[in-house]
DNA sequence: GTCTATATAATGATAGAC
DNA sequence: GTCTATCATTATATAGAC
């Protein structure tokens, strides 16, 4: 409190007078946190794209987004998945909830227009692309210190590459086609 | 410093005499939590089996490990992903380290056989693969309290769909046949 | 709304007896 | 090794004047 107090460059008590609690700021803080998060990919939705174009799109777009505004990320994704405070937690989990939602539907829009495989759980697919977003800002500090990893520097390769891995797979395409035929 | 004697049974200053700081004992509690983690990722490394199969046992000891020690598993993930002190950092990061090594070197191992794709960067994909493997743990409980999850309660059911995902992709076959050939 | 001054509690840590 | 007692510091919060 204090060095909120004297970054604002008022006094401790006038924060308490403007704040009722530390609790009530930090409140305060995430809900407004939480504002801005993503109208954009609802309106993806009804765009006119490939799904897998519309994948793209979304995950650049949260790519920009989280990078734009690196605190309130940390701050966000700090407290849905550390077990935050009971109370600042509802309105940092109500966005999540939404966007997850969106990412479910336009994974089901996919299946429905047969561009994704009609055999996936919608709402596993979207956790692992979520994962590896999310996962991306969270641990760039640490794998940057780690000299084998190249792509750390720059989110677009990484974006581009694990785009790649979500909708074509890992396997060869020669080796599987290989296992699923061996009398050939 | 207060609870953790309470918890012990003994008296603050006890916990003081044998930890000479609050740090000292953190760093201790860390460096511990670091021990046992995964040595048989390295064995896995050799084994006689196909890459799939030992990424799909990579990651099912991996959910194993998390989830028989949760609260040595968020210490860890909270280390390495949410800038922590200088001092705790470091255990965590050497351990975080030597895992993502050992999983890119999987990648390579698959690569060099033909079975995983020789065009994908396997930092990338050792990434990918343990993005969907810790954010499982880290946002499970968030994803819980939401009515459309249902894999949230059985991890091994998650692991296989995601792994799923990861090996073939999200795209239908079809699809991408018919993409890749449009005239016929 | 803003300040100074102050109350009250908790925290990290030490002193010294047993 | 363990305890009680204590200290210095910091943190959350309030009182009351301007």
């Amino acid at each position: 409190m204090a060095e909120i107090a004297n970054r604002a460059g008022v006094s401790k008590a006038n924060v308490f007078h403007h704040f009722k609690s530390k609790d009530a700021l930090y409140l305060e803080v995430m809900s407004s946190a939480c504002q801005g998060h993503a109208q954009f990919t609802e309106q993806l939705l009804a765009a006119d794209l490939s799904s897998a174009e519309k994948l793209r799109q979304m995950i650049r777009y949260d790519f920009e987004d989280m990078f734009a505004n690196p605190q309130r990320t940390q701050l966000f994704l700090r407290e849905v998945f550390n077990c935050g405070h009971g109370e600042g937690r509802r309105p940092a989990e109500q966005v999540f909830e939404h966007n997850f939602n969106v990412v479910v539907a336009l994974f089901k829009q996919g299946q429905a227009r047969g561009e994704f495989r009609a055999d996936l759980d919608p709402a596993v697919a979207a956790w692992v692309v979520g994962s590896a977003v999310m996962m991306f800002f969270q641990s760039r500090e640490t794998l940057r210190r780690i000299p084998t990893v190249h792509c750390a520097e720059c989110p677009e390769d990484y974006a581009e590459k694990m785009l790649d891995i979500l909708l074509n797979g890992l396997i060869s395409r020669e080796f599987a086609a290989a296992a699923s035929a061996p009398a050939h």
